[in-house]
Formats: C-alpha cells, structure tokens, sequence
DNA sequence: CTGAAAGCGCTTACAG
DNA sequence: CTGAAAGCGCTTACAG
C-alpha cells in the first residue's frame, strides 16, 4: 500500500497541490470550504505527510539525541524517563545512544547524531572523555547541546547538574555527626567532575571538623566502571589496609551495595563497626538490609530540566537569538537509613 | 556557519554535482583521480550528507522505533541496551518511547512513529492492551514490526519471547521439590499473555503433582503495574487470607521483593515459613536477603535478537521479498537463591 | 568518464 | 481565494 501524498489529495479534488497543502495547515487565505473537504479527503484517505519531504523543507528533524554512560542503571535510566516524557510533550523524539564510559564511542556517536541532523544533543560525559573537541564541534555548527550530571565545566553551553561538592560534604559531615573518626571515601574513576567534587566536598568537610585528610583512605576505581564488584574489591582492600575505619563515604549506591556485601561477608556489623553512606539513591537502597543512607539525585527532574533547557535553545536558534547559556543546580538531599543509625 | 553541499563541491572543483556525487559514493565510474579529489575535497570542507534530502531520495530513514512500558526497569533497560548496541553496528538509530503500560499512549506513540517514517518498530506491549487494529495498521502499512516479550498472539508478526509457561512451571515445580504444599501466586494483572501464560504454568505444576488449584490463593494486581507496593500490599493479604501457605510464585521480581519485604516484617521467616520464587532475575534480587530465587530472563539477548529479526524484515521488504514471520524462543533457567534453600 | 535533467514530497513567496 | 513555480539537497537513469 503505497503511501498518500498531497498530489493525490489534489487530483481527487481536483484543485492544486499549494491548496490542498495551505488548507490542511489552516492557512486563513483558504476558504474554509475548501479547507473543510480537504481536510476530510485527508483523513478519509488517512494522509500523513511525509516526515522526510518536511525535515529537508523545514530544516528541522524534530528529533533530538541523547548520549548516556550506561542505560542499565538507576539513575541514568530515570533521567532518560524524564526526557523522553518531556520531548514528547513538546513533539520531538529522542534518539538514545549508550557511550559505555568510552571516550571513542561517544565522538562516533557525536558525529552520528550530526550527520541525522538532530535538532539538539544532550548528553552525559564516559568517564574516559578528557578532550572536549567533539563537543565544541557541535556548538560550533550551531546545534543546540546540554550537557547534564557528567559535565564538562570548561565547555561553553547550558548544563543541568546537582552541587555534587555540597552534596558530599553533608553525606560526610552525617557521618562524622553521628561519632565516625576515621571516614574513608570511595571516588571511583579519577577523570568525571562529579567524582572530583565529592571527593572534594568528602576533604572538606574533614578538614572543617578538624580531622585527619589521610589519601590513603581513598579509592580510585581504575577499571572506569562503577560496579557491584568495585565495591567489593575496595572493601576487602580496605579491611586489608585499614583496621581503625568507623566510616565509608561512596561515591555511588551500587558500589556501596557491593561493599556493604563484602564488609558483612567479612563479619563487619554496619552501623556498629563500620558506618556507610552511597550517593544517587538508587531504588534498592531502600530495600538491602541494612537500608542505606545515600544522597538522593532527582534523576527524572534532572531529564525533564535538560529537555526544557535544550527545548529552550532550540528555539532561540530558530529565531536567530543569541543563546544565554544557563546552569541550573537541582536540589539533593541527604536520606538517612540503617547503614547510619547511631 | 552554513553546513557544505554537494553543490559546494561542485563549484570549488568546477565539475557537476552528479560526479561529486558519484565520486562520494564510489561509483566505478568515476576516474580515480577526479574520486581522490572529490574525496579530499568533501573531507576538507567537512562535508556531511544532509540526510533529509538522503531520506528522501532513498526513502529510508535508517532509524527504527521502540516502544516500551517502562523504562526504569532492570528487565527492559537490559532490553534496550541489547536493541541500541545491535541497531548502533547496523547502521540504525533507536528512538525510545515509554508506553506507561497505557493503551491509548501505545496507540498514540505507533502513529508518531508511522508519521516519522521510521524504518520498523519493536514493541512490548502495554499490560492495558486489548485490541491490537493499532499493530495491524502497522503491518498493513508494511513497516516491519517485531514484538518481544509482552506480545499478542493473534497478532501475525515476528515474535521474541520466552516460554512463560515452561518457565513458570519450573518455578513452580521447584517450590514443590523442596516440601511445599500450599503455594500462592502473584499474577500480575488479567490481560497480558505473560501473565496468563505464567499464571498457567503455574496451575498445570500444581495439577501434575496432585496438588489442589486453590484460585483463592492466586492474586491479581489491578492497578495494572507491577510494583514493589503491589508486592506488599499482595502479601499482606495473603497472611490475612491463609495462614497455612508454605509457597509463593510471584510474576516479577520487584513485586516479589515488596512481599519478602513485607512478610519479614510481619515476622514470617524466609524460607524456613514460606518459600518464595520470583520471575525475571533483576540484579537486586541477587543482592537482597535473603536472596531471591527467581527465573533468569535474558533482557540482553532479547533486545538483541529482536533487533537481528527486524532488521532482516527491513532488508526483505526492501527487495520485495515476501516475509516468513519468525517466532523466537529463548531459554530461561531457574536461579536457585536462599529464598528457597530448604 | 562526465553531466543535464528529473524527481523524491513537501512549503512558501509571489502573481493573479 | 487559488495556483504555478522555485527550491530544500540529494540520487540515478540516461545521453553523450
């Protein structure tokens, strides 16, 4: 079944292609009888114009591209929920691609992207991107980009993050509130900002509350990836290296569900002996035994503020605007479970 | 800044647009020098088809269609790892809608794809939907359509499935191998054919070892989405109902974590009291406790093998070939966990 | 080996 | 109020 088109509307009618097309967009120099039938033939005929015709007449796809670490994952897999809900109400689609934490990966897709003529990108940074050219490519032939959680901050466009150096400092300073004195902290890879600002927010609150910073109570991840297994590893180096620890600040919930695993297979009593705190509130938090208190990341508003965002820019570029590039810092909160009761 | 065109090309080198194109594309005949230069030429002006106009021309837009009833859900965004990466290699674009398990919206997000002239779609279905003319229209129409996991038989399309049936009767089988006598079911909601199919493998278990069918002790969700409080709220229930229960089959995992969830804390003892089995083998069911025995499905393969099948529709279709439908089945294992250790 | 021309299906400035 | 015409940027059958 062959596709209808505007020409065939016409033919039936027996009026022009240019009518049938003002009449179906409500053109007011249309008369409305005009208007009235042949808007019922397109229906009868259940016309629907050809996306491919409009995006090369239009110049606009209608579509967007999102660029994401992992998909299998709480937090990056709500923002992608906040996104899509968003872009569909404004009419737009969203094209996701998984970068794998892989610097290479992500400038291919990039470059993808580009090439379809996305009307805009979001994206969330691998743990591996260090050199940011791609991305100044895309703001340099004028596509809209909003980076959102991993960011890059040397890089000139709207970004929707959380104060990932407050955040930590109040997960640390809980732990040192309830009696921890020896706090270790668990980074993950050493390139994204969000693990740099913990870590930072992690050292001030120490030294605020005039404790010991000892580097040797931080973990790096150097496979790139956080994961079950990482926390499980870090953990039993950890008891390995360090018998005096009260404290654990992680910098995600499932390494700190993967330690917290290892730490009871080891005979660790948590809160009693070890204290820990996760960041991202991930859904099973909630549900482990015992409930870990963790930094709550609005994962879905992250997504829906992103989209605004980008929506918002994609717009102004259309009307030949320029852009005021926007950072928007999204509240988090400290959520207190079991793994911290004193 | 303008992006290039082939005309731009054309002009720098003064030959016509059709060589350059030709050249682009490799096309024999075209002399080997004038292909070099071409080439050169396009890269040094970082020329990019404008895939519009390819789109049109080709009548492809080398992007496919998914629609989903949840995205944060570990099953699904296993699924939609597996479908992105296989599309990605490919050379196809996935587009992500979230059905939110409505009919209306399904029906809805079908139409938007139809009308962006996407290359074909894979759906799961939404637990809402009934009538399937929505999917008929998309064959009818001759867009590729596979369906996976949450299908309708009586639709005739490529399928990707497991075999529920088998699947829940060795869950079933297995409460029984271990001493139960009274097993409840969590059914999940009335309509889709996992729920039903689930739900039958769960009745022919008990029959074929003698056991009574007690439709007393089978619960339904009406809200219609599978949730950890639904999981709750069932159990609750349930200890209200029969005090005599030893077993629970539950459809899904998160459901059936809600009900561990609620039963320890009404003092039930895990499995010593009441064994429970879950369905789906999401990564917290590994990590809870006790751990969750549970049905492995392969959310990875799924996506990626419902990607393979429609991509050899869309290849078929294009040479005209007439289309055999395929239904895959992929294999489950039962997970053996401390839920069940007897 | 090269290129003029038609056409994919729309939109819109312009003429009448 | 209606329509002829140009054009978006490609691809490809055809002529030379």
């Amino acid at each position: 079944m062959a596709l209808v088109t505007l020409k065939q509307i016409a033919e039936k009618l027996g009026i022009s292609i240019t009518t049938v097309s003002k009449a179906l967009k409500e053109y007011p120099d249309v008369s409305k009888k005009t208007r009235k039938l042949v808007r019922e033939t397109a229906s009868m005929l259940n016309y629907k114009p050809n996306s491919f015709a409009v995006n090369l007449r239009t110049k606009e796809s209608k579509i967007i591209g999102l660029i994401i670490p992992v998909i299998v994952h709480h937090f990056f897999s709500s923002v992608i929920k906040g996104i899509v809900a968003q872009a569909e109400k404004k009419g737009y689609l969203v094209i996701i691609l998984q970068s794998n934490e892989s610097y290479e990966l992500e400038k291919k897709q990039i470059d993808l992207l580009l090439s379809k003529r996305v009307d805009g990108i979001l994206i969330s940074l691998a743990n591996e991107t260090a050199d940011f050219k791609h991305l100044n490519q895309v703001i340099s032939q004028e596509t809209p980009l909003v980076m959102f959680d991993k960011i890059a901050k040397i890089v000139k466009c709207s970004k929707v993050i959380i104060d990932d150096r407050k955040a930590a400092y109040k997960a640390t300073q809980h732990l040192i509130d309830i009696g921890c004195k020896r706090i270790a902290h668990f980074r993950g890879p050493l390139l994204p900002q969000n693990s740099i600002d913990r870590f930072l927010g992690y050292k001030k609150a120490l030294i605020d509350n005039n404790l010991e910073y000892d580097p040797s109570l931080v973990y790096i991840c150097e496979c790139g990836e956080m994961s079950f297994e990482e926390g499980k590893k870090n953990a039993s180096q950890l008891l390995k290296d360090h018998k005096d620890i009260d404290g654990i600040f992680i910098n995600t919930d499932l390494v700190a569900i993967g330690a917290m695993t290892e730490l009871i297979k080891q005979g660790v009593k948590i809160p009693e002996d070890i204290s820990v705190v996760g960041f991202s509130n991930w859904f099973m938090a909630s549900i482990i035994s015992p409930s870990l208190t963790t930094i709550n990341q609005p994962g879905l508003e992250m997504g829906k503020n992103s989209f605004k965002l980008l929506y918002k820019e994609i717009k102004e570029r259309k009307k030949k605007k320029t852009i005021n590039y926007k950072e928007l810092v999204l509240e988090t909160e400290l959520v207190i479970r079991d793994s911290t009761k004193n």
